[in-house]
RNA sequence: GCGACUAUAGUUUAGUGGUAAAACACGGGUUUGUGGUACCUGUGUCACGAGUUCGAUUCUCGUUAGUCGCCCCA
């Protein structure tokens, strides 16, 4: 009686059957350079990561989203079956290639195909739903680079699974908001609704027979796109396209009374909170797992052509289901990292580190040195922002960089210094200088860097 | 994947058919104890490969990479 199980996909016997070839690694004496879309983050370029990766762990953690890692390496089916095969994600963007094991995997184009067989996975129904999960990470997409466009590129995501409630539709809206907001960034929600998936063929059965009577001013492109997935014109950035459009019927007036409700109850929650948003029923998504709200985030000046969305997400009801689960409701957002570091570059006021030097602790000759050192650990554990330049020899060179760095004080500790017990405290603003007990030297400068004295002494800049 | 433009020091740019210049930045120094100014000094196989030429960083072609538009997306 036990149900037949399915035989198992034969292991490729051979590799060579696979197409799996031994690759030979070519020698080169060129200096090596980046792979094509790959670069490194300089450390001048971290000052704006820094603000990401401390906002975002706020906001997640401010609705209480639970921190998840996941593999970059999946089975390349996972998206395929989740994002699409009909998607450019999946059928022309995707790393794929096969391990020397025979199998075909692929570094993740999303992260929502993982998350959801995450769920699958470890039984998270059996957890208190809804499950809450963020992640933050590199995605990896086939694409030709363009600014804000790479193959290696970071996301910020968070995915609620186990409830369908458009409470939640919204509050992710207002996460997303809020996280841009956090960082000065001014934004624009774009939402839309495709209903439920019959919802959608109804509709899109409606805009098909609207558009073959239009057949006649579309071009070669946009017909193509039309065979592929009509849904696809909507957002297209052709004018003509958008002419033909303006007559089309629109999906809004297509939805089940359900998806209408769900919809105008996640609207009336932005509404109540005043989150700034547009209705736009041109908005489709390149995933094919969305149902019900999805949404984009546009920077608040921007207009659709030319500029980037920061970040996207919706509702995929189907998702987890269609990955071997249970009906599992969901929905979640992923925002661009990098898209948002741009956007962090344009504004005028640059970001301050927020590491901020406040001493520099120099010194004069070997003796004073390993003073100098014990004193840069005994104010590094008294929580002072301390730092040194050890490896310099004269003082000329470690006032430049305590300069350059932008300390309020250098503690200069030389042989004379040394031999009295005391430290010389230059204030790198005026140029007044004190001698301080080696013993009372911490006390002294946190004295001076309490908020009433930052207060009296507004900085400079 | 398609189309266009670009490629000279770490950066931004000049320049020339006879093997390169400036500014800024960075390192060192201006008699080994005082920064933000000044002066001196160092740092380039002129992206890579081939062709034309007596000779190419300069002209031509190819490659690679970047930028922009399209496609698509974050």
């Amino acid at each position: 009686m036990t149900a037949k199980k399915k035989p198992a996909p034969k292991k490729v016997a051979k590799k060579e059957e696979a197409g799996v070839v031994d690759i030979k690694i070519p020698r080169s004496n060129k200096t090596p350079q980046t792979v094509r879309g790959f670069r490194d983050i300089l450390p001048v370029d971290q000052v704006y990561w820094d603000y990401i990766r401390k906002v975002a762990p706020e906001i997640a953690n401010a609705y209480s989203y639970d921190y998840i890692d996941l593999p970059i390496l999946e089975e390349a089916s996972l998206f395929v079956r989740s994002v699409g095969e009909e998607t450019e994600v999946v059928n022309k963007e995707m790393f794929v290639f096969m391990d020397k094991g025979g199998d075909v995997v692929s570094l993740r184009p999303e992260a929502t195909a993982s998350i959801a067989r995450a769920y699958i996975n470890h039984g998270m129904l059996n957890l208190p739903q809804p499950v809450k999960l963020w992640y933050m990470g590199p995605m990896f997409r086939y694409e030709r680079p363009q600014s804000g466009r790479y193959r290696q590129f970071y996301q910020f995501g968070c995915e609620v699974l186990g409830e369908k409630s458009p409470v939640l539709d919204a509050q992710l809206m207002i996460m997303a908001y809020s996280f841009c907001k956090d960082l000065g960034i001014d934004v624009v929600l774009q939402v839309n609704s495709l209903g439920t998936p019959a919802d959608r063929k109804e509709y899109v059965k409606k805009l098909t027979s609207y558009l073959k009577s239009q057949m006649k001013y579309l071009d070669e492109q946009a017909q193509e796109t039309f065979a592929r997935n009509p849904l696809r014109l909507l957002d297209s950035k052709d004018e003509k396209v958008q002419a033909v459009l303006e007559d089309a019927p629109q999906i809004l007036d297509h939805l089940s009374d359900e998806s209408r409700k769900h919809l105008m109850s996640v609207l009336e929650y932005l509404d109540e909170l005043s989150i700034p948003y547009e209705l736009n029923s041109k908005l489709v998504r390149g995933l094919d797992y969305y149902t019900q709200t999805v949404f984009e985030i546009w920077g608040a000046n921007d207009d659709r052509k030319g500029q980037l969305a920061l970040g996207g997400g919706g509702r995929y009801d189907n998702l987890i289901k269609e990955l071997g689960g249970r009906e599992t409701p969901a929905a979640g957002f992923a925002l661009g990292l990098e898209r948002i570091v741009l956007k962090l570059k344009e504004k005028e006021q640059p970001l301050p580190p927020l590491f901020k030097p406040q001493v520099l602790v120099a010194q004069l000759g070997d003796a004073p040195r390993r003073k100098a050192m014990a004193l840069f650990e005994e104010l590094r554990k008294e929580g002072i922002n301390v730092i040194e330049a050890f490896s310099k020899s004269n003082l000329k060179q470690q006032l430049d960089i305590a300069n350059k760095r932008g300390v309020r004080y250098t503690l200069i500790l030389g042989a004379a210094e040394l031999h009295d017990g005391v430290v010389l405290a230059r204030d790198m603003e005026g140029g007044m200088q004190e001698t301080i007990p080696f013993k009372k030297v911490a006390k002294e400068i946190k004295k001076r860097f309490t908020e009433e004295y930052l207060l009296a002494h507004p900085k400079k800049k």
